[in-house]
DNA sequence: CAGCTTTTGTACGGAAACGTACATTCACAA
DNA sequence: TTGTGAATGTACGTTTCCGTACAAAAGCTG
């Protein structure tokens, strides 16, 4: 995971704040593709992935899309409704398929307020998201596509584990905003040296260290401000 | 400000919040590219403009920046406070001159916990901050100069306010991270076409419709945002 | 297996922005 | 007023990426 953790956020709770969402948890497949929920209309649930993950995306009216986020077992999607939003422009949409725990909105919430400590974990990760979303603007700005799509692959791969991930040129120029020939040459240098493996619609991590030397800092960036936020809180 | 407003965020606040704030309220003048926290270092203050504005940009290894957040007296800087998160990876740095008031963390950190309603309307602050910054995201990564520069000067009119903005074209280049002639150049094109004044590290917006139609979509749906989420929390 | 669809590979002219360098203009101080 | 430094204007070859189109290859279906 981000950070070097393969724990969940749930297992990382505390009994007494797991126990506020408990009785509200229900257990959902996630499936390539899925829209957690609608941009501009109410998030009906909080997600919390286990395996799998979850990648925060803008569209504009145009049809042109990006991320902006990526989220994992580490975090959770609808951390706008601790603030009390219950709606966000962005969409969440599922990378591969997964599993993960949900929430109602309204259960959610109430946990939450009632529960200071689970406020705070949460709050916590609602802050590496804003940071990583930080970072990943400085990145659009700055980097080209190649250092940058190496980081994604660091990201998913992360997220995903190890094995082959299933992607289409066509979606990873999506997440990256760029053109899906732009993708096709970039994977293909990476494949030429030797640090991936693609198959149709699929591709794995063949060297990750080799990758890591083709990413932009913006991986290790995020990487060490995941541990600073919780070493921070842990103090 | 951005959302219409010209009402500064401690002044929305209810009398029992502002309380909370008042004693540890100190005011202090903003000095042009003065820099308000270092990234990495704890965050010795939270500050509340109330004239002017703050940027807030991240700042590579290699010494290139850019600007991820744009704070007016809409807001605030020190949200990760809240979160309990003492240091930020960004870089807070004054547009200009101008006023604030500012807390001392600990003062501001204790006043946020013992105050639910205060806690509340900060963490609103903080989700637009945290949407606007994914916004900026996606539109660092789509969008090419003279739009994004339109909607910078838009953003930076509104929390400045009308009247001449005091900016070198360098400047504008670490914000927007491009380079300083392309912003000179960008910035001859708005003049060409009667939308600004410029004079030597001076600029004036004259027409801003004109400006808003050159500029990208991101203006108005940032606006559209923070619309929705002040919106959204009163109900 | 044959034919169709999806995905990937590749090509090419053009736009945008880069890195860099240098000339010009302006503001201020001597 | 003149000199000096800062800020702006401009130029140019290069890189990156775009928009687009089409060919090749891989999988699926009949």
């Amino acid at each position: 995971m981000a950070g070097g953790s393969s724990v969940s956020l749930l297992d990382s709770l505390k009994p007494s704040e797991l126990a506020a969402l408990r009785p509200h948890l229900e257990r959902v497949s996630l499936t390539a593709e899925q829209r957690l929920s609608t941009p501009g209309r109410p998030i009906k649930h909080a997600y919390f992935p286990i395996q799998g993950m979850i990648s925060l995306v803008y569209r504009y009216s145009t049809g042109a899309m990006i991320e902006v986020g990526m989220i994992g077992r580490e975090g959770f999607w609808g951390g706008s409704l601790i603030a009390g939003v219950a709606s966000s422009p962005l969409d969440a949409m599922v990378q591969g398929d997964g599993q993960a725990f949900r929430v109602p909105a309204k259960a959610f919430m109430k946990a939450v307020d009632g529960n200071p400590g689970l406020k705070a974990h949460l709050l916590l990760h609602n802050q590496f998201l804003q940071v990583q979303t930080a970072i990943t603007a400085a990145c659009n700005g700055l980097h080209t596509i190649q250092p940058r799509l190496a980081r994604w692959l660091l990201e998913a791969h992360d997220r995903l584990g190890d094995g082959d991930m299933l992607l289409k040129h066509e979606f990873l120029s999506y997440m990256l905003g760029v053109r899906r020939a732009g993708i096709t040459s970039t994977l293909a240098t990476l494949k030429a040296k030797g640090l991936i493996e693609t198959g149709r619609g699929s591709l794995r991590i063949k060297n990750r260290k080799g990758l890591e030397a083709e990413a932009c800092e913006c991986y290790q960036i995020v990487k060490k401000e995941y541990r600073r936020i919780y070493a921070n809180a842990a103090a």
